[in-house]
DNA sequence: AGAGTGATGTTCT
DNA sequence: GAACATCACTCTA
């Protein structure tokens, strides 16, 4: 358990969400005095009916626009934070959006934070374990936050986002969401 | 174990 | 004023 991973790089994010997402999986974010495995993610591109910036850029959605390596985290039907790592070049508003995890190190933080619950197989829920909230959208992960190596999984299922039935036919039937279930040792 | 639903508040029309 | 990248709880079986 006392392994030594290594910090991505700014470059690691400079790519495409497509790439990057299924490339999160097994990773460990470091946040808040926790560690988490990212164990699904999904990802959300420009060009894309379902990403909040397919509209245009606002106040909330700015962020993702911001090159790749910050924190894009808004409030979810009022009560969820969702945490999102923006991805891709400057002015390419994209992001990868962190759905599931598993924990790392800080079990007894995440059990107070979570009314004594390890699940955290979903956005809003790995949102309160990493105690992200509105007020650090925007800001660059930092030595305060940060994702290093982890783990390799073992294989990577593909499926449908979730929650997004007002994008266009192609854009809710796409497969980018990205789930490892088990790592290699 | 599956379906239904209230909570809760910001954002954009 | 409606919609929203959800969760946890209840109810019915």
């Amino acid at each position: 358990m006392d392994i030594e991973f290594k910090r991505l790089q700014f470059d690691f994010y400079s790519h495409n969400a497509l790439e990057v997402a299924p490339l999160l999986l097994g990773k460990i974010i470091h946040c808040n005095e926790v560690a988490l495995i990212i164990t699904e993610t999904e990802a959300y591109l420009p060009t894309d009916s379902a990403c909040h910036a397919y509209n245009g850029k606002t106040e909330r959605n700015a962020p993702m626009f911001l090159s790749g390596g910050f924190l894009y985290v808004y409030l979810c039907y009022g009560i969820h934070n969702l945490c999102n790592i923006v991805v891709d070049k400057e002015g390419v508003a994209s992001a990868v959006l962190l759905r599931a995890a598993q924990v790392y190190s800080g079990s007894d933080i995440i059990r107070q934070r979570r009314n004594g619950s390890l699940d955290l197989v979903g956005p809003g829920k790995v949102g309160q374990a990493l105690q992200l909230t509105r007020a650090d959208s925007g800001k660059a992960l930092s030595d305060e936050i940060f994702v290093t190596e982890g783990f390799t999984p073992v294989s990577i299922e593909k499926a449908p986002r979730v929650g997004i039935d007002y994008a266009l036919p192609q854009d809710r039937d796409a497969k980018w969401r990205f789930i490892a279930k088990e790592f290699k040792k």
